[in-house]
DNA sequence: AACCAGGCGCATA
DNA sequence: TATGCGCATGGT
C-alpha cells in the first residue's frame, strides 16, 4: 500500500485487490452511505470521511498523512496481506467462486464498542432497519460534529440511560440489551478492550455475559471489532452455505483467518446470481 | 396482508 | 442437551 498527496486529499494505492464498495457494503459495517456522486461517507472514531475509488486508487478527501496513519490505515486493515489469506483458501472450489465474486472485501477494524452495539441491534433484524436504528442512535446520543455528522455514542454515555429512554430509536426489545452492554462495558465487567489479546473462547465467554449477546453476536463483535480473524459467525446465510456446499464439514475450521472466509461466503451467498433465489427476472436473461 | 429479518432467552421435556 | 416460541418494528 502506497499513498501520495493530492492537494488536501490523499490517494491510496493498494497493490492488493481491494474494492471499496464491496468492503463498505458487505454487511460488516452499518454507517457507510453511498452518495449520489458515488462517493462513500461515514464517521469513524469521531472523524468524518468521504472516500471514493478511481482508476488510480482510492481517494481519501481532506486527509493528510498523519490522519491517514492514525485512523484510516488501521481501520481499513491495510497492514494485512489479503492476497496471502485468499491464497490459503484458493484450493477450495466454492471459496474460489466466492472470492471471484467479492475478493475485494477487506475486514474493517471497527471500534470495538460500535461493533458490539451494532451487532446487538442486528439480531432478528434486516439491514435497512439496522442502519436506521444506528443512525438514530448516533444523532440522538452521539456528539454533533457538524455537517450532519455524529460520532457513535460511547458506552459510558449509554450506560446512564434507561431502556425506555431509547424508545425514539425504535429498536424494540433490543433497547434493554444495548443498555446492559453499555453498563457492563463501561464498568469493566466485560473487558471489551482486552479481548483482542485473549483466546477466542475466552472472548466469547466474556461477551455472552451481556443480555442479548449469544454466540453469533459475540463472534461478530470479536471479528469486526476486536480484530479476531479466527472468529466465525454463523448466521442463516452461512448456515445455508455450510449445509448446501459443505455437508461433510467446513475444511477451514482450524484456519486463523476463517472469519475472512466467512465474510466472502456470506456476501457470495446473499448476493451472487449463482444462487437461484438471488436471480431476478431481469438478470436471468 | 402475512411473512421475514446477519438471534437470543426462556420454557418445556 | 435439544427443540420451539415470543419478541418490537418495519420492509416487502
Amino acid at each position: 500500500m502506497k499513498y501520495v498527496k493530492r492537494g488536501s486529499d490523499l490517494l491510496v494505492i493498494s497493490e492488493d485487490i481491494f474494492s471499496l464498495a464491496q468492503t463498505l457494503d458487505c454487511g460488516q459495517a452499518f454507517r457507510w452511505e453511498e452518495r449520489a456522486d458515488g462517493k462513500w461517507h461515514s464517521v469513524v472514531k469521531a472523524v468524518p470521511l468521504t472516500v471514493y475509488e478511481t482508476q488510480e486508487g482510492v481517494v481519501f478527501e481532506n486527509t493528510d498523512e498523519e490522519l491517514f496513519c492514525r485512523v484510516w490505515k488501521d481501520y481499513f486493515d491495510f497492514d494485512t496481506d489479503y492476497g496471502s489469506i485468499r491464497k490459503s483458501f484458493s484450493d477450495d472450489l466454492y471459496l474460489s467462486r466466492a472470492m471471484d465474486f467479492c475478493g475485494g472485501i477487506r475486514l474493517l477494524r471497527q471500534e470495538p464498542w460500535e461493533a458490539l452495539c451494532s451487532f446487538i441491534i442486528s439480531q432478528n433484524n434486516n439491514i435497512p432497519r439496522i442502519k436506521g436504528i444506528i443512525s438514530r442512535l448516533c444523532s440522538a446520543f452521539g456528539d454533533d460534529l457538524g455537517g450532519g455528522d455524529f460520532s457513535f455514542p460511547s458506552a459510558e454515555r449509554l450506560a446512564v440511560m434507561e431502556p425506555e429512554e431509547l424508545a425514539p430509536l425504535r429498536a424494540g426489545f433490543r433497547a434493554k440489551y444495548i443498555v446492559d452492554a453499555a453498563r457492563k462495558v463501561s464498568s469493566g465487567e466485560v473487558p471489551l478492550y482486552s479481548l483482542e489479546k485473549l483466546p477466542l473462547e475466552e472472548g466469547l465467554e466474556a461477551l455472552m455475559k451481556i443480555k442479548g449477546v449469544g454466540p453469533k453476536v459475540a463472534c461478530c463483535a470479536l471479528l469486526y471489532g476486536c480484530g479476531k480473524k479466527d472468529a466465525f459467525p454463523v448466521d442463516v446465510w452461512v448456515k445455508k452455505i455450510l449445509a448446501e456446499l459443505y455437508p461433510d464439514g467446513f475444511p477451514f475450521g482450524d484456519s486463523p483467518c476463517k472469519g475472512v472466509a466467512q465474510q466472502y461466503l456470506f456476501h457470495y451467498r446473499r448476493f451472487s446470481p449463482d444462487f437461484d433465489e438471488n436471480r431476478s427476472e431481469k438478470n436471468e436473461a
